[in-house]
DNA sequence: AATGTGACCCTCT
DNA sequence: GAGAGGGCCACAT
């Protein structure tokens, strides 16, 4: 595996239970912002993506705008919803993550003191993180 | 070797 | 506000 993907899996591996990250952010936290596409193809070689989600919890990586990616992945957008709402994500009624209440934010990591850091909804968070 | 193609995001019309 | 295009990594042909 490339050290591009190593660096894609390590992040995704430190977001937190019940939070998530988008597909740019984890692509700005390597050192390599608009590559975030690249970053959805180094988790395409994720193996066993249901049974490694333990360890390489991809399924914590979404789009931007909250909404999850169509097509292949985890078996299906219904089943990658069905884990991050496990874990206790919330999810907005035009079936959308709500960002604002669930964003990861790494500067922020779980062993600082237990802050709501809930940003407003207009509050661009992902340029904030890559500025 | 060259080309095409993805789990995307931003900028410029 | 929507549509088009570029970015730039890894891997299969």
């Amino acid at each position: 595996m490339g050290e591009y993907a190593e660096q894609v899996f390590e992040q995704v591996r430190r977001i937190p239970r019940g939070k998530v990250a988008t597909y740019g952010q984890v692509a700005r936290l390597i050192g390599r912002p608009r590559t975030a596409r690249y970053v959805g193809y180094a988790l395409r070689a994720n193996p066993a993506p249901g049974a490694d989600a333990a360890a390489t919890p991809c399924h914590r990586v979404v789009f931007k705008d909250g909404s999850l990616c169509r097509g292949f992945a985890f078996g299906g957008p219904e089943v990658q919803r069905e884990m991050l709402e496990a874990e206790g994500v919330p999810f907005l009624e035009d079936g959308r993550i709500d960002l604002a209440a669930c964003a990861w934010d790494p500067a922020a990591p779980e062993d600082a003191p237990g802050l709501p850091t809930a940003p407003p909804p207009d509050f661009d968070w992902a340029r904030e993180l890559g500025e």
